[in-house]
RNA sequence: GCUCGAGUGGUGGAAUUGGUAGACACGUUGGACUUAAAAUCCAAUGGGUAGUAAUGCCCGUACGGGUUCAAGUCCCGUCUCGAGUACCA
């Protein structure tokens, strides 16, 4: 924040060292204090509270005149409209804080009334909507030439505004200095001179709490002379009304303007027909809450559901606390968890939750895409007449005189691996350019483009699992899903490793089938079969810990290529292992308890117990490594110390032969880990 | 622009506190079985290079530096991509 006094030789209507403290000065906010010898003139945006009293004489009628029609503008239009530049000059003067030159103030619609104090210091050199309205006013009155603080920059043509390294110039106490040193230096100096403050800026925007459709909650709120009216808390719930149709009204009404019983008797209190013409019967609102205004909270609810006197009680929020995990879907990243926690916190202050945070973890899982398929159409002018042509992908359109072109969504069952897609089915499927012609390849193919996207009915690249449910069972369906990737990762959906999937169910089943049918045996497993077991044991404890299904998925293949090479056919090993696949592969592992011989569901099993003393082991391969390089692997004895272990490793052949003639300088030996020498 | 996240084979992706990069799977190639195909099984598969071969050497985790006996992993800088957000000063 900085402040800049006004002049008042320059402010004639206000007389020399009579302004008061509040008008006498224009405070900006800025992230760039390190640009302040950059300013060239001020802008206030067209609303701000200053303009009507340093507006001198002369410019009056200008700053009126394009007050008006700024006002006449929204805030939308003004936003959305980023090309037009406009302003006016005030005739007022301020003094820089520092330098104690005069700088023009102007007003402008690109300064936003709402943000910051709604004024800026414009500084043209280091920054782009600054250096536009500077030159589109260059050589006006009250415009001065651009100040340049950028050592050896050219600011002609355009702003530079990358905070580098690049020093500052015609600063004063701030030559030389980078971006960071003189953005410090320079609050640290406005603050001793006490024209200016340091400063962090929060902002939170506006959100809009209704919505324009039926299934929302309906506002408690009638209208009186077209006044909002609030109905009394104990006459609540009002319930949504019925309305033939789930559609807004003919006239643009939402859909609570199709319900014929919708208005509020204040006598009794009550929803009453709209065709209640008494004197105490007014029309209710029509829109309803947006969906955060449930979600926000319900968490709470759902602690205390039947709850009739409050949202819930004090002691079912304390014995529940928040939720542990949120698995969500990554769109409510921002804005679920954003209103969730505002509110949670807000009901937090109010004293009515314990806790402070809606979620003690949250995931948002990736979303499955799918691959559009594009047929580019183009128009072209055939003498002189507008005529529609879809030209195949990678085919040059030269001879063609193209007027437009345009990307039309495929549907992607028309098309097959290959990219190419069936003309005629696609001219079935869209009647209205049965007539339009193909440029296809040499070949006679018509090849599409593809693009991943949100699935959506609306993109025509929706595949559904039902299919691959058909041909390879849910179970692989779900497997394939998890091995695609970490959860929280987005990706398209793509058939093409499905196989592999496929292949682990069938040898996990044959792993307890001879070919005469189910044959598990109930001797002894091997101790390498043991070790198989609990390694798989550990590796999805941690992964589920983790989230990590992908990775899961890839162990149980390792377990059932190592059983399988093992012809381990145990109950000892496979009933465990039944219960470690069942949350991942439900049905196939129900199926195998089943043939066990057990009566109870799988998911009733308890979950296999981890054992170490399966996995130690009495020698380990070490990696020799020299100078940091890896070698060749050495397979040593676990239990022995470190000086014994590098007398071991030294006397080994291979290790001699790598040392000859070089002296060690340093042997880096960590016990189960590594062997290392430098030389 | 800002905030956050990510860059590893032909592909999807693995890799505890820094400690054998490329697990697992797809694809590809070769082989077995078959009249043939499908299915199944076996082998090879980061790149380069030397050798008949066994085997060896060099380079490799977006790019440039740094720390360390040792870096995909830690630090500094750059680039690219993705998501969110934006006339936000």
């Amino acid at each position: 924040m900085v402040s800049f006094q006004l002049e008042s030789k320059h402010n004639p209507t206000v007389p020399t060292g009579e302004m008061p403290q509040a008008m006498g000065r224009i405070d900006i906010f800025t992230t760039r204090p390190d640009t302040i010898y950059g300013v060239t003139f001020m802008t206030l945006a067209p609303e701000h509270e200053l303009v009507d009293q340093i507006t001198t004489a002369a410019q009056k009628d200008a700053v009126e005149a394009y007050k008006i029609a700024t006002a006449a503008r929204s805030e939308r239009e003004r936003m959305a409209d980023v090309k037009t530049i406009s302003g006016v000059f005030t005739g007022a003067y301020a003094t820089h804080p520092l330098s104690g030159e005069p700088v023009p103030v102007w007003i402008g619609d690109y300064v936003l009334a709402g943000y910051g104090t709604g004024a800026v210091m414009a500084v043209p050199c280091g920054d782009e909507r600054d250096h536009a309205f500077a030159n589109f006013f260059a050589g006006q009155e009250g415009m001065p030439e651009i100040k340049n603080i950028f050592e050896g920059v050219d600011i002609s043509e355009e702003a530079y505004t990358p905070k580098d390294k690049t020093p500052l110039c015609n600063s004063d106490f701030l030559n030389g200095m980078s971006y960071k040193q003189a953005m410090y230096t320079a609050i640290q100096k406005l603050e001793e001179i006490g024209a200016g403050k340091g400063k962090t800026n929060y902002r939170l925007r506006d959100a809009v709490f209704s919505r324009q459709r039926y299934w929302g909650e309906p506002f408690p709120v009638y209208y009186k002379d077209g006044l909002p009216q609030m109905i009394d808390r104990k006459h609540l719930p009002i319930e949504l009304p019925e309305v033939d149709e789930y559609l807004p009204t003919e006239d643009g009404a939402p859909p609570l303007g199709r319900a014929t019983t919708w208005s509020w008797c204040t006598q009794e209190n009550k929803v009453v027909s709209n065709d209640d013409d008494r004197d105490c019967v007014y029309p209710l609102e029509l829109n309803t809450m947006p969906g955060w205004a449930g979600s926000s909270w319900y968490m709470f609810r759902y602690m205390d559901a039947n709850n009739e006197d409050e949202m819930f009680s004090a002691e079912a929020q304390e014995y529940w606390n928040n939720v542990d995990l949120y698995i969500g879907g990554s769109e409510h990243a921002t804005g679920h968890l954003l209103y969730s926690r505002f509110w949670v916190k807000l009901l937090h202050d109010l004293g009515k939750v314990t806790v402070e945070e809606p979620f003690q973890k949250m995931i948002n899982q990736g979303m499955i895409l799918g691959e559009s398929a594009f047929v580019k159409e183009l128009e072209i002018e055939v003498d002189g007449k507008i005529e529609k042509r879809f030209i195949s992908q990678g085919v040059k359109a030269k001879d063609l005189n193209i007027k437009s072109g345009r990307k039309l969504h495929a549907d992607v069952s028309l098309v097959n691996l290959q990219n190419e897609l069936d003309m005629e089915a696609f001219k079935v499927w869209r009647p209205d350019y049965a007539s339009t012609e193909f440029i296809t390849a040499e070949d006679g193919t018509f090849k599409v483009s593809r693009e991943v996207e949100k699935m959506s009915k609306s993109k025509y690249n929706v595949v559904s699992p039902d299919d691959i449910c058909d041909q390879y069972g849910a179970d692989t369906l779900r497997l394939y899903e998890m091995f695609l990737g970490p959860l929280e990762q987005a990706k398209p959906w793509n058939t093409a490793g499905i196989t592999g999937v496929y292949g682990f169910m069938k040898k996990l089943w044959k792993l307890y089938h001879n070919d005469a049918g189910f044959s598990v045996s109930e001797e002894k497993a091997s101790p390498d079969s043991m070790k198989t077991l609990h390694k798989t044991i550990k590796k999805v404890q941690d992964d589920i810990e983790n989230f990590s299904f992908n990775t899961s998925v890839s162990s149980f293949m390792i377990a059932v290529n190592e059983l399988t090479a093992q012809k381990c056919n145990s109950r000892e090993v496979l009933e465990p292992l039944a219960v470690l696949v069942s949350p991942y592969a439900p049905h196939i592992a129900e199926e195998l308890w089943s043939l066990l011989g057990h009566k109870e569901s799988i998911s009733e099993a308890p979950f296999p117990v981890f054992d170490e003393k399966h996995l130690v082991e009495s020698s380990k391969t070490y990696p020799i490594s020299f100078n940091g390089k890896m070698k060749f692997t050495l397979d040593l004895p676990v239990d022995v110390s470190k000086d014994e272990l590098e007398k071991m490793v030294l006397a080994n052949e291979k290790v001699q032969q790598q040392l000859e003639g070089k002296t060690i300088k340093k042997a880096v030996v960590i016990p189960g880990r590594i062997v290392n020498f430098v030389f």
